[in-house]
DNA sequence: AGGGCAATTCGGAAAATTCCCCGCCTGCCT
DNA sequence: AGGCAGGCGGGGAATTTTCCGAATTGCCCT
């Protein structure tokens, strides 16, 4: 049960050293360098031979990506986690691709560092659990040439078009907005007669093809 | 902060049992009920309203998947976490189709365990990182392989399933397959109940969700 | 062998929704 | 002015969906 071997890279220095005083206070971590830069993080990666290299995506001369997928490249046997701030996930499987072995939040609780070390170590992937949702989202929603010919629709039909998409009855619709029945029948059809439908079902399908409507959330 | 209303389903007593000791050390676990089947965690949900339910996914009676979905078409709220055996992970993707929130492997470590908890509650899909490693692994090997229907529905069911989702009309279904429009109502009907949707919309709405039919192509 | 049960197949009647045609405003543009 | 699009609704016919029930088949279990 050896120390843990630990290379942090951050351009913000203030952030470099929150870090550092959480990965300090677990007792097999051990820091063996901090970098501000991808290229100098290449450099230290040579020197010291870490276990684990904890690198910001986002940094001035050289993004995180093209550091990570030097490292990998060079050094098998170092493990790169990609520290993101992004919570949307965009860019983990690009970071993946490019030789990561986890993906954390910058959100992330302290508990998911400790894991995201852990997993690392033993040759498991990391990802933090709101990246999993994401990835669990496009598994679910498959959605995956971009194309969109983006019918145009008027403010009202676009808000009444998300309504429909978040499962609305027409009667529901027509409560929520104090409209008639009637009313949202019309606006229904128009947009129904612009996406070259005639029917909720076709609706629903055009409309999430083209991007008007999200689903899987 | 409130506490999290725990309910704990598997059939091994002893298994059960010794989550239960690890649940009761957690503070802001309260476990609000025990079942030894699928059926009668379906029982117990309706009259608890649990937030989350730990749920074995092999068991006697009724396979956890059934049970999961049953809880999840019936109750959106409650937070549905599997606990499997299988390292293999080859079963996470039936199971968050089924409408599970998180995926846990039994050999996990406590702190998953607790991560999985918070997961899900503030509405994040929780893997096992063994799990993740998995997922990534189909990811980095641009899968093209088709998804299984998954087994929620009878065959029936899901060729009718598709054809809703290909925008075909009852009408149109019942001539394709030379059946009554009655028939097809009343497949879709009993598909409607089984996601535990009340109309067209929501069923694809919710299909599409759990994967059952592809959106955009 | 018989009972139970899920899956599959339909019908009738009632309820709900959709469809089609129409009118009435309010702006905005030519 | 006139025209036209967006927004709002009514009436009534047409269609679809829902809510009951029910027959058949095949499979599993005792």
């Amino acid at each position: 049960m050896d120390k843990l071997r630990v290379l942090l890279v951050d351009d913000h220095s203030l952030v470099r050293a929150g870090i550092r005083a959480l990965l300090e206070t677990m007792a097999r971590v051990e820091i063996v360098g901090e970098a501000s830069s991808g290229r100098a993080a290449i450099e230290l990666v040579r020197a010291h031979r870490p276990d684990i290299v904890l690198i910001d995506i986002a940094m001035d001369d050289m993004d995180g990506l093209t550091a990570t997928t030097a490292i990998a490249a060079e050094h098998r046997a170092v493990k790169v986690i990609i520290l993101s701030m992004h919570d949307t996930g965009d860019f983990f499987d690009q970071a993946l691709r490019c030789g990561a072995r986890g993906y954390l939040l910058k959100d992330a609780a302290v508990a998911e560092l400790e894991m995201a070390l852990s997993a690392v170590e033993r040759g498991d992937v990391y990802l933090s659990p709101a990246v999993s949702r994401h990835v669990v989202g496009n598994l679910l929603a498959r959605r995956a040439g971009e194309e969109r010919p983006a019918a145009v629709l008027t403010p009202r039909q676009n808000e009444i078009l998300q309504l429909i998409g978040n499962g609305r009855s027409t009667k529901e619709i027509a409560r929520e907005l104090e409209l008639s029945v009637k009313t949202v029948e019309a606006h229904r059809a128009q947009i129904m007669e612009r996406l070259g439908v005639r029917d909720i079902a076709n609706l629903l399908l055009e409309a999430a093809r083209r991007g008007l409507i999200a689903l899987g959330r």
